[in-house]
DNA sequence: CGGAATGTTGATATGCCTCAACTAAAGTGG
DNA sequence: CCACTTTAGTTGAGGCATATCAACATTCCG
């Protein structure tokens, strides 16, 4: 069984304080638990969920889907992230959610998490900073897949997945489990699969990253970070992780 | 005296219910209004307002500052709105926010938002919904200008901006002034001015658009929308404003 | 009234896309 | 478990959308 409440506190903690009463608060939702296959949707554009998903493993999507039935990836949740979060106050979602590779997500219903916001303001606090943190991350999105070319592009997206994933703990050694496909990458920087490729093996000869079978290994960081431009003060840590070695 | 409580309460309305008591908790508010220059910067990236700034009139841009000395305008403010609410949870400014042409905006102190939050959680729900709907703008941001073509884009832009300024009743017959430059049109949408200009041209010659002197006028809304694959519902609008003729 | 910022246009350059052909890996039914 | 199909990844050649650069026109502003 999943410990969730502990998975959600660890990651609220990365950015709010939380006291033992806010903390009890949140250990008082009841949840049910999902497993999701590869790429399986779990929220569509334009459902109107009553239940709040918080990831409790792998990786899971929010994209756009657009007229011509290609999708413009928006940003990738890990363990403790609340992708739709967002649900508790506009009442249609204008995107998706889906699963990169295979993935556990808790459902809390939309009441629970109500209740705890009247018990314990503080708590709504917490969630809130956490959907402003993502406000923060697409607006470096935005930068991102604006006014940077490819491989930078890439290198910077690189850099915000592993360093989140490092401040959640999820990085082993310097590899992190992220099995996106080329394909979704393109969906995601805005670039042709032939050209996401290309851009991929310039970074393997840079001997910066390598990413491969779905694993990203980081071989230089402070040489990727710098080629990617990557300053994490967007992300609002409260203490940031050890840097890469 | 611009009647600030008024214009933040039309504002929030536009996508939240508000109860007598919100409203006059919201009409408790203290304010200072400032009047800026065009382009006067009035937070800066790493500052930690103590102050939610509330746009009177005219229009403000939020932007990073990127290494080059480069700007990327993320998102455009006008009346009601309230640009950098964040920073009533994320202490330090992680972009920029200027005025676009002559703008005024009044200035309400933290602690008295956060009163009105103990007060009135409603009050705090309706705030914390506005950052919602300024993450979806972020998020339709990503994929214009991740995945349409330059004038695609540009439509799609001013078909956006239209729309919200309609909304709060901003708009006189066809016109909409928003006095943005072609170079921040450019650091806007990921384009170089020249190309920017042609593209303007090409939405004349569709006569769908034009843009002149700081004016977005609107000849042909409908084949505007269509072209510009315009659907308003990330912008999660309680009644849709009469679409334009 | 002079200088700077903004907008306009044309010519050339280039970064990424498209398409196509191929390889490799993964899933599927006999 | 193998043959088959499908999906994912790789590579090269050529095309095109947009960038760059330069010259000039216009408007703004001190």
């Amino acid at each position: 069984m999943p410990r969730v409440h502990e998975i959600l506190v660890r990651k609220l903690r990365e950015h709010s304080r939380l006291s033992a009463e806010d903390i009890a608060e949140i250990r008082a939702f009841s949840y049910s638990v999902r497993t999701l296959l590869p790429n399986e949707d779990f929220i569509r554009q334009g459902d109107v969920p009553e239940v709040c998903a918080v990831v409790v493993s792998g990786v899971v999507a929010r994209y756009h889907l657009r007229r011509n039935g290609g999708r413009q990836y928006l940003s990738f949740h890990m363990a403790g992230d609340m992708p739709d979060a967002q649900a508790l106050f506009l009442d249609r979602m204008d995107h998706a959610v889906s699963a990169i590779g295979q993935a556990t997500v808790a459902a809390i219903p939309h009441s629970e998490v109500e209740r705890a916001f009247e018990q314990r303001p503080s708590v709504g606090f917490a969630i809130w900073r956490e959907t402003l943190i993502d406000a923060a991350i697409f607006r470096e999105a935005i930068t991102n897949n604006s006014a940077r070319s490819i491989t930078v592009r890439m290198a910077h997206f690189f850099c915000e997945i592993f360093y989140r994933a490092r401040a959640t703990n999820l990085v082993v050694g310097d590899t992190f489990e992220f099995p996106i496909s080329l394909r979704q990458l393109g969906e995601t920087l805005g670039f042709a699969i032939a050209s996401i490729n290309r851009s991929l093996q310039e970074l393997r000869n840079m001997r910066v990253l390598e990413f491969r079978n779905g694993q990203i290994q980081i071989k230089n960081w402070s040489k990727l970070k710098e080629f990617g431009e990557f300053d994490p003060a967007y992300l609002h840590l409260r203490k940031p992780p050890i840097a890469a070695k």
